[in-house]
DNA sequence: CCCAGACATAGACGTTTGTCAATGTCCAGG
DNA sequence: CCTGGACATTGACAAACGTCTATGTCTGGG
């Protein structure tokens, strides 16, 4: 840390002061745990794969074998993505169909080119 | 799995087939890693701070100390977001001044909403 | 009533990640 | 030169993560 505090304006400073209020901590978690989400080769491909599907819905069966992982294993990644609220799941007799939630990415998106927290948007 | 492969048509499908091709494998791996390096509290605070600032340029010792983490520390998650591609380093003397890349978070926020690689604009 | 299949959960294990203390490197002043 | 300060690098360690096997739960059919 530099001597920057209380001292003459004959004190070196390395840059100038921020201008805007940075991010507060807590953002900053919230966000992280959303993104952290979506870091993922093995979610990315889910959610694209759930997105190439006519309704924007799929069962476990037909994801699992794609990505050559075994069942539970895409069974946990899918509850991530739910957690996340990025899918939904929907249980109807044997199957469980997941669907994207409308518009969940892109307001993830949006908080990243505004760096804006757009806390209304969050799950 | 179930047994949707060459069966005749009176066997029950789970879903439907998908419309679209979903993500590539590889394409996954590398949009993880950039993500990843976004995905951690202590990058997006960095990112905000710097961003914050006049020219957004910003030097170690006065991102050190807002964030209650040591040098070393810093310094690594720096490393982290100049290998991905979203900060710039440059050395003067004996500070190190950090800038954002302009667009680099745009252009990953925009593979998000479009669900497209949009290789173009990797690093 | 029992069985088979679809999916979830629990536990275990190797790998990755975030953090720190210690040390190295480089630049500017005296 | 030699010293102090800014930053990078290394090594170590605990926590988190991704994957698997084994098992549990629930539903529909015989």
């Amino acid at each position: 840390m530099t001597t920057r505090t209380e001292l003459p304006s004959t004190e070196v400073a390395c840059c100038a002061p921020p201008t805007r209020e940075p991010m507060t901590a807590e953002t900053a978690a919230v966000l992280a745990q959303r993104l952290k989400a979506i870091a993922d080769p093995t979610r990315l491909r889910l959610l694209s794969m759930v997105a190439a599907h006519e309704n924007a819905e799929a069962c476990v069966c037909d994801l699992t074998e794609p990505l050559g992982l075994t069942q539970p294993t895409v069974s946990h990644h899918l509850r991530v993505l739910v957690d996340a609220g990025l899918l939904t799941r929907d249980k109807r007799g044997v199957w469980a169909y997941f669907a994207l939630v409308p518009g969940a990415l892109d307001s993830l998106a949006a908080v990243l080119t505004s760096q804006q927290p757009a806390e209304g948007a969050a799950v």
